[in-house]
DNA sequence: ATGAAAGCGCTAACAC
DNA sequence: GTGTTAGCGCTTTCAT
C-alpha cells in the first residue's frame, strides 16, 4: 500500500482524505467544516481545522466543480488586450470578478469569428459559468449561436434580442462630437469612419449624419473610410486636408485616428486647432499626452467592464436571463484640439 | 427513471454516457475515439463520431482534469493589464498559450504582495499547470514561497535561484540610453528613477550610474526619484529643469515619465530636444505619437510574454524545472526627443 | 453530530 | 477491438 503517513513530508498535495485520516473523522465531516454546512461538534471542528493547517490543505476546485457544476470562473472574449480600450474593460471585469471570487479567462479573438467560436467552445469545455463578450463585430445571429446556452453579457454593442448588454449610445456620442464642432463655428465637417463591420463605428457614422441633418445651416460634409488605427487616420486626414474643400472640423471615429489626422495636419503645415479642429472618440490615456491634447468623447472602459461582470453575476444568481441593459452616457472631454473658428491664440 | 431519450431535445449537456448509449457501445470506447488512444474498429468509430455530432457532445474538461491532473490552463500574474507594457505581455502569453491549447487566467495584483499571494492560492486551487509572473516587485523569497511548487516563469525580473526567467538586461539598456545622451554631447545628465522597490527601476538606475562612471570626461549628474508615471516625470522634470544646473540630457526611467518631462520642459518654455534631450525606456506605442516623438529603449513586451509561455510549456513537457533564461537585447530607438548638442534645426 | 455510500464525467488498467 | 471496473477529490443524501 502506498499510503503516505499523514505526518510524513510528502511532495503530493493533501486531499480531504488525508485531513480526515489525520483528524480521525470521516471525509464528510471534513467537507462540512470546510463548507460550514451542517452540524459539526466544536471539538471535532477544531481537530479538523488543525489537521487542515497542519497538512496545508486547500480544496481541489476541480473536484468541487465536477460535483457542483460551479467553477467560479468566466470567460472574457475581447478582440485584443493590447488595445487600451479593451485592456480597460479587461481590468474592470477582472476587478469586479475577483471581488466575487471569480476568475477570468482571457481570450483574444482579433475580431475573427472563427476564433470567437473556438474560444467559446473551449470555455464551454472548461465550464465557465458565463462569458463577457466585448467588441465583437460578428453578425449577431452567428455570435449568439456560438454562445449557445452560456450565460453572457455583451459589451460595446447592443444585443437586439436580449436584455443583457452594457453599452454606450455611440450614435448620441457622435452627435455630441459633431455638434461640438458645429458650435465652434465649423461649417465644413468631415468624418472618418471605423472599419466596415464595426457596430460602434457604424453607430458613430450614423450619429454624425444625424447631427449634420438636424442642423439648420447648410453644411458641406465629407465621409472617409478609416480603420480605427493611427495610420488610417493619417491617410484619411492627408486626403481630406489636401482636397478641394478643406474641412474646418474633423470628427475621427476614434482617438487613434484623430491622432493620425493631427499628424497629417502637422505634416501639411496646418495648425490644429487654428486651421482645423479635430475631435476623437474613446478618451484613451494617450489623448491627454499628445500635442495638442485631444478633445474627445469619453468611453469609460473600466466601468463598462465592471458593469458587465456585475450584470453577468446578477444573472447567475437569479437564474433569470434578462435584466436591464446598462447604458453609459457619452461625455465630451474638452481639450486643445478643437477651438472656436476664427479665435486667435 | 429520468433517462432522457437520446433523440429528445434536452437542455442538459450530453455526457460521454449519452454518446455511448446512442452509439450502442461502452464509455471506454467513446473515450478511445475522442482521445485517439487504443484500437477502435472503423465502423464503431464512425458510429461513435456520428453520435457525438448528433448530441453536440463536447467533453467535460473538468472531469478530464480531475483524472489527468491536467487542466490546460495557466495563470498570468501581472500588476495591471491596463498598463500597455503588461497588456503586451498578456497578449504574447495568451497567443503562445492558445497555440498549445492552453487557456490563461488573468490576475491583476497592482504590485501588492497580498494580492499576489491570494491569486496564487486561487490558481493552485484551480489546478493551473503553471504560472507566468510578470513585473512583480515583491521580495524574491516571499514570492517564491507563495508560488510554492507551481511551475513558473518570471518575466521582467531575474529569479536568482532559478533558470526560468525571461528578461531584459535593464542595466545594460540604461547604459545604452545614457551613453546615447553622452555621445550626443550632453555633459550634464540627469536620471529619474522608478518607484523604490521596482527591480527594473533599480537596474536602470544602476546602469545610469555605471555608464556615467565609465565615461572619461567629468560629468555633472543628478538623480531624482520618480514613480514610472507621467505625473512623477512631470514633477521631477520641473525640479530638474528649474534647478541651478539645468541638465542638457535627461534619461527617464520609463516612457511615461519621459512624456512628463517633455511636458514640464514645454511648460517652462524649453525646447526638446534643442534645449534638453530626453530619452525614455520601454518604447510604448504612445512614444511614437507624442511630439516630439520619443527616443527610447525598446522593450518587446509581446515577445517576452510569448517567450515566457513557451518556456513554461517546455518545463511542463520535460518535467525538468530549469531551462536556460531567455534574455532580450535592449535596443535604442532613435526618434526626435534627442539630438546632438549645439545642432541647429 | 457523524459516517457510509453514491455519484459528478471522465480515464486507464485489466479482462475477455 | 471492446467492455468492465476502479478510481480522481469532492459533495450530498440518507442512515445512525
Amino acid at each position: 500500500m502506498h499510503h503516505d503517513g499523514p505526518n510524513e513530508c510528502d511532495p503530493t498535495v493533501a486531499t480531504i482524505k488525508d485531513v480526515a485520516r489525520l483528524a480521525g473523522v470521516s471525509v464528510s465531516t471534513v467537507s462540512r467544516v470546510m463548507n460550514e454546512s451542517g452540524y459539526v461538534g466544536t471539538d471535532t471542528r477544531v481537530k479538523v481545522q488543525q489537521a487542515m493547517v497542519q497538512l496545508n490543505f486547500s480544496p481541489n476546485d476541480i473536484a468541487r466543480g465536477l460535483v457542483s457544476k460551479k467553477t467560479a470562473s468566466i470567460g472574457l472574449l475581447i478582440p485584443d488586450v493590447s488595445n487600451p480600450f479593451f485592456a480597460d474593460i479587461a481590468r474592470g471585469t477582472e476587478d469586479a470578478a475577483i471581488a466575487q471570487g471569480f476568475s477570468v479567462i482571457l481570450c483574444n479573438s482579433d475580431w475573427q469569428m472563427d476564433r470567437e467560436r473556438m474560444y467559446l467552445d473551449i470555455l464551454r469545455g472548461k465550464w465557465v459559468e458565463g462569458v463577457v463578450v466585448a467588441g465583437s463585430r460578428s453578425p449577431e445571429q452567428v455570435l449568439l449561436k456560438a454562445i449557445g446556452d452560456l450565460p453572457f453579457v455583451m459589451v460595446d454593442r447592443r444585443a437586439v434580442h436580449q436584455g443583457n448588454s452594457v453599452w454606450m449610445d455611440n450614435q448620441r456620442g457622435a452627435m455630441v462630437a459633431t455638434e461640438h464642432l458645429f458650435n465652434l463655428g465649423c461649417r465644413h465637417l468631415a468624418h472618418i469612419t471605423g472599419p466596415e463591420h464595426s457596430p460602434s463605428g457604424q453607430a458613430r457614422h450614423a450619429g454624425f449624419i444625424q447631427a449634420v441633418e438636424a442642423s439648420a445651416s447648410v453644411l458641406q460634409t465629407q465621409v472617409m473610410q478609416g480603420d480605427f488605427r493611427v495610420d488610417g487616420g493619417y491617410r484619411a486626414g492627408l486626403q481630406l486636408l489636401q482636397g478641394q474643400q478643406r474641412p474646418d472640423g474633423i470628427f475621427a471615429g476614434n482617438d487613434l485616428m484623430a491622432i493620425g489626422v493631427i499628424h497629417a495636419a502637422q505634416f501639411l503645415g496646418l495648425r490644429v486647432p487654428q486651421d482645423v479642429s479635430v475631435i476623437g472618440y474613446d478618451n484613451i490615456a494617450m489623448a491627454q499626452y499628445v500635442a495638442p491634447k485631444l478633445t474627445t468623447i469619453d468611453q469609460p472602459g473600466y466601468e463598462m467592464g465592471k458593469a458587465a461582470f456585475e450584470m453577468l453575476y446578477r444573472q447567475l444568481q437569479s437564474e433569470q436571463e434578462l435584466s436591464e441593459d446598462v447604458e453609459f452616457e457619452p461625455t465630451l472631454v474638452l481639450r486643445e484640439s478643437t477651438q472656436n473658428r476664427g479665435q486667435k491664440r
